[in-house]
DNA sequence: TATGTGACATCAA
DNA sequence: CTTGATGCCACAT
């Protein structure tokens, strides 16, 4: 309700939640998005507070190698795969399958 | 006010 | 080729 975000991380949900189903981003391209390449991290730490935001697919959104990192945030083990492989992303192990070919770049969403 | 932290990324050896 | 170490920025205490 306030007026000013003033949070950082108000922006990243916004990005997540522009990410169509079936794809995922990295925490580095939707730093870069937002104009701090080297603010990966923080892309991360927003989504330790996306909790709250349940409009936020953080379960879309991994690391640069396409690897669930942050499963182990999520409420049960698992269930960040379990939602990846709802949307029609193949994981096995963590590691999301064919990461190159459902990777979503924020940066070209609206261009090309 | 200062210190610590973190679901990453990138460079170096 | 692999493994290690550092940088980073914004938020929380």
């Amino acid at each position: 309700m306030s007026k000013t975000d003033s949070s950082f991380f108000e922006r990243v949900y916004e990005v997540v939640a522009q990410i169509p189903e079936g794809r995922v981003t990295s925490y580095g391209a939707i730093a870069r998005f937002l104009g701090t390449p080297k603010s990966a991290r923080m892309v991360g730490w927003a989504m330790n507070a996306s909790h709250n935001r349940l409009e936020v697919p953080a379960h879309r959104v991994v690391n640069r190698m396409g690897l669930l990192t942050g499963k182990y945030h999520f409420e049960g083990t698992g269930l960040m795969q379990q939602l990846l492989e709802n949307e029609g992303i193949k994981v096995i192990a963590n590691q999301i399958q064919d990461f190159e070919n459902i990777f979503w770049d924020p940066n070209k969403m609206g261009l090309k």
